[in-house]
DNA sequence: CTATATTGTTACCCATGAGTAACTTAAACT
DNA sequence: AGTTTAAGTTACTCATGGGTAACAATATAG
């Protein structure tokens, strides 16, 4: 009796991967308070664990970056960790996960407002900017390309294009209100993030660089470009 | 006398690792003919081994490329690459010098044209985008950042450092001659460099997306911005 | 107060892959 | 020719680090 416990196995379509699968169900019977304490103490945990991670994975780098040293930051023991994670790559995911509901909750916001889509796009970059100050958020920007499973590639592909095609529907709006010049939509959203994405690998707010100042030289040369109107 | 042929042994600082070194020089006395052949195989053949390398870095990324991988592309095994390579990171670093070479080449380039500031980055943005159609640029692009040595580490920000003040002088240049408006030259040589290296990233020559297109809508929006003049 | 689920630990396993030693073959100089 | 150097091979060592098994402690439920 004492093995029956915790466990079935499952074996996947490969047959080489022998996958671990709960039989008891997580007990949702009993009263939702206490279980909400628990889920949340749960939750805060995974939060600090993920913050860590990123701040680990966007100082030395996610290979350079053992599961030991995440472990001692968050001042618990290696296989502790895989009470929250399934696997490394799995930190990556729930990263992005964040970053999605980040960045998708800064597009609602902004393309909520009734503003043409000029000053969509300029709150939008506004926004982002103050965004990828969150090591989190770095992190994944940095780490999206890194998916070692299949599944994990497609779904990080998927949320990155559907961002993408957020703003290119930002900048064709501002397109037809005439507030944003005729342009390929589509090379103007990447180029806009590729440099906005690029930001979150140097910038940091306590550095010397002052964040509103940032924020107007990026507009500016997104709104004028550089050369000089004579 | 089997083995006295090659070696001498030094003991590094540290003493943990023992380094070979070579007693008999090179020899340089025999006709400079047939050496100059030796020299320009040689370095044809590690040529070729940045240029595998570095497409199988650009594909599968730095730490998921194994030595035995690049090997096999060049057809050899492993131990040979260690007759021109130092280490798995000298590849990284021999990219980085030919990035250096051909990118500065450009600048000398650029800037030798009597041209004002405006024209100059201009031709830069034209010249730097055919440039990282390379795999070996990209491939430098993408991995200057990971440097376990110190002394690479060093060097590899000093490069990048050198590149972009060139930049900014420019920049420079061209608000002095009142060809590029007022602006911060350090965070706008920045941005542009985001965003060019992240064109990098994604950007191929054979895929659907023209180069001239893709030339025009980077100056476009570096020169006007995407705010529609009214 | 006892049983059960939840966290956490120590001690392993084992695949991977960088780097090396020692030997073999091919080329080139005299 | 015959010897030296370059170029390449096979067969290893060995550190690293992801992942797991099995056990220990702590909470929570009934």
């Amino acid at each position: 009796m004492g093995n029956n416990i915790v466990v079935g196995y499952e074996i996947s379509k490969i047959g080489k991967k022998i996958k671990k699968i709960k039989l008891t169900k997580p007990a949702l019977k009993s009263g939702p308070r206490s279980n909400m304490k628990r889920e949340e103490k749960r939750q805060l945990k995974l939060d600090a664990i993920l913050r860590h991670a990123a701040a680990a994975f966007m100082e030395k780098g996610y290979y350079k970056t053992s599961l030991d040293d995440i472990a001692l930051l968050h001042k618990v023991t290696k296989p502790t960790l895989y009470y929250y994670v399934k696997n490394k790559e799995d930190i990556l995911i729930k990263c992005e996960d964040v970053a999605s509901v980040r960045i998708n909750g800064l597009l609602d916001q902004v393309t909520a407002c009734a503003e043409n889509g000029f000053v969509q796009l300029e709150n939008f970059i506004r926004g982002y900017v103050d965004i990828i100050t969150d090591d989190i958020i770095r992190c994944h920007i940095r780490h999206r390309g890194q998916r070692e499973d299949k599944a994990a590639r497609n779904a990080s592909l998927k949320m990155h294009r559907g961002i993408e095609h957020r703003v290119r529907e930002i900048i064709i709006k501002g397109m037809d209100d005439g507030s944003i010049r005729d342009c390929n939509s589509t090379i103007i959203a990447i180029l806009l993030f590729d440099a906005l994405n690029g930001i979150s690998a140097w910038y940091r707010d306590e550095g010397q660089l002052n964040h509103e100042e940032l924020v107007q030289q990026v507009l500016l040369l997104v709104t004028e470009g550089v050369k000089n109107k004579v």
